[in-house]
DNA sequence: TTGAAAGCGATACCAC
DNA sequence: GTGGTATCGCTTTCAA
């Protein structure tokens, strides 16, 4: 309605100047315990609130993270999107979204350098680096979010992220589908090019190879549900040679594998056909599935991610790669030790 | 790195004053084609972009929306976050988001204030609308999103929403379900004060008393996964006397029964319970269950937020409540009219 | 159409 | 500790 009082109003009604009502509204400043008294009381009186665009203008602060994601298909977004926020709106900061399907970044980043900015998260395989690039040339703090800086020297000595110990999380899929009995052993990739996606599949084949087994098996889903299911039809399309297990490189698609497992092609999970995923996607999403995966937890990846933007936002700080231990966590999508050989073409009735 | 240049420093480059930069950026005014371009051209070599801030400070408007929900929880939410971002973001404005478990309104309430919030987006069943009513107060328009004004002539004077037609939706469900020859029909209801469960489950109740039909049984869930699949174990406690169908105020909460109907209880859906959920979750997360539900447009309903959006923020617009249509998508979670006669008490081998 | 100048609402540096 | 004043980068009169 009213247009919004100004720190003027405010001194002029607490009879001090200007600056000390500045003075009262910042943190760390020198004011008598008199004058912030009036100060805070006129300012209550009034509904008095610091303009945050005037206070940036001088600043050059905003307090503004962006989050640039691409979709939100895939269950473990979200999640971040609210941790990061809750997180970052306890310290003053808040969370400005980016949806961006990876090609107009020009028109992102023109928008973050006009907002001012404070940082930037950029969390999604699907976004090209390019965008994180210029950000750091504008100067501007990235922070990788479950991916890695691509090889470039450049990108290494500009960019931060935080990930989980992917390569280390594919090895554990594969020694416990190893240990569980299985013999042909499939791997559903998600985004070629990704690092999730190379570092995950990378310890899964190091693992296999360790132990002198092949992988039976392998498809591209890239990390989409739809990716998934087709990817699937085809790996499990002769009856005779099925595989008996599937690491899957996420556990979006790891959701669709089990549906056309159980639904499209009657078999059952884990008895015929062990699946793991990967990511920890909340239980609403994987409920009926009691999904093998590798945990990387939420919290701490978003706790990672706030602590290196504050340390990109100093002066001088170098970039920082911070790797997060991820466990595997068993529901009953992979078969117990104990269980029988495996018969991965019988259909159960 | 550098310092961004301003507007002074293009004007300086292209040898023209810096109203005339100005006018350059700002899509209405006057400008010769000749000083437009030597200002483009500067523009472009120095890499300027106008300062959001310093333009927010003058023309108090900020093209920022805040978006202001509670947990993610529910697959639907996320959808909306992306949905409203890229619409708004192709109009040049931008989703600040605010997690909220509503409680703490007067914080949020200042930080859109602070920011000069042009418009507030509140979508969550979970919050309390006194944030509304002090954003109303304070002249920021408000909009609700899948809920409605609170029943104060307050509420009704300053606050526009967006909902589908719940009411209906709810009737659908209940003539479905008798239709299918189901007779111990039961409802499951999500947060009892919510608008969108008041009116679905109104619209049920009215169709089931007009063809004279009881609800068999009633169970209050609060739209959590968890509470869901307590009141389902609670509702289906007696192996006798279960019901033969389920209503459930919404689909997150209906994934969760599927599961304990399922996993837990041995029940087959849709043969021995048929369920009906509410909202259309993305197919990532029914994928499995092939649940039967009310689809409510995202699309469309973010549409009618970002029409209203701007037409609260004119002048002296008055609010308005828009309601979409929803209809009925059947999967297979309600079994077909041919069916043999319900055996709720029977479990599968 | 154009440029000069007056703010927008804060912070920061300065004497006092 | 306090008040005055320059300043942040832009939009917006207002004459020219």
């Amino acid at each position: 309605m009213r247009a919004s009082p100004t720190a003027q109003d405010v001194a002029k009604l607490a009879n001090v100047s200007q600056s000390a009502v500045s003075r009262t509204f910042t943190p760390g400043a020198s004011v008598s315990e008199d004058t912030r008294n009036r100060v805070t009381i006129a300012a209550k009186s009034l509904g008095y609130r610091p303009n945050a665009m005037a206070r940036s203008l001088i600043t050059r602060r905003s307090r503004i993270i962006a989050l640039v994601m691409s979709y939100l298909e895939n269950q473990f977004y979200p999640l971040v999107i609210e941790k990061l926020s809750q997180k970052l709106q306890k310290q003053g900061y808040h969370v400005l979204m980016f949806i961006s399907d990876g090609n107009e970044t020009d028109g992102v980043l023109d928008e973050i350098l006009q907002y001012q900015i404070d940082g930037v998260v950029m969390a999604s395989a699907m976004l090209s680096q390019t965008l994180a690039h210029q950000c750091a040339d504008s100067g501007v703090p990235v922070v990788l979010f479950n991916r890695v800086p691509d090889t470039s020297a450049y990108a290494r000595h500009t960019t931060s992220s935080v990930t989980s110990d992917n390569r280390r999380g594919g090895r554990l899929v594969a020694e416990l589908l190893l240990a569980r009995g299985h013999r042909r052993i499939a791997f559903l990739a998600g985004l070629e090019q990704s690092s999730t996606n190379v570092e995950r599949e990378r310890g899964f084949t190091e693992a296999m190879a360790q132990a002198d087994a092949a992988v039976y098996r392998r498809a591209v889903g890239h990390y989409s549900f739809e990716g998934a299911k087709q990817a699937t039809r085809e790996m499990f399309g002769e009856p005779g040679l099925r595989p008996d297990a599937v690491f899957v490189a996420n556990d979006h698609m790891a959701i669709a594998v089990m549906d056309v497992l159980r639904g499209e092609l009657g078999l059952r999970v884990p008895e015929d056909v062990g699946v793991v995923g990967f990511d920890d996607v909340p239980q609403a999403a994987w409920g009926a599935y009691r999904l093998t995966t590798v945990v990387q937890s939420v919290e701490q990846m978003v706790a990672a991610t706030v602590e290196l933007l504050h340390e990109q936002m100093q002066p001088d700080a170098l970039p920082r790669n911070v790797v997060i231990g991820c466990h595997l966590v068993e529901r009953d999508s992979v078969r117990a030790a104990t269980a029988q050989p495996p018969s991965p073409t019988r259909k159960h009735p």
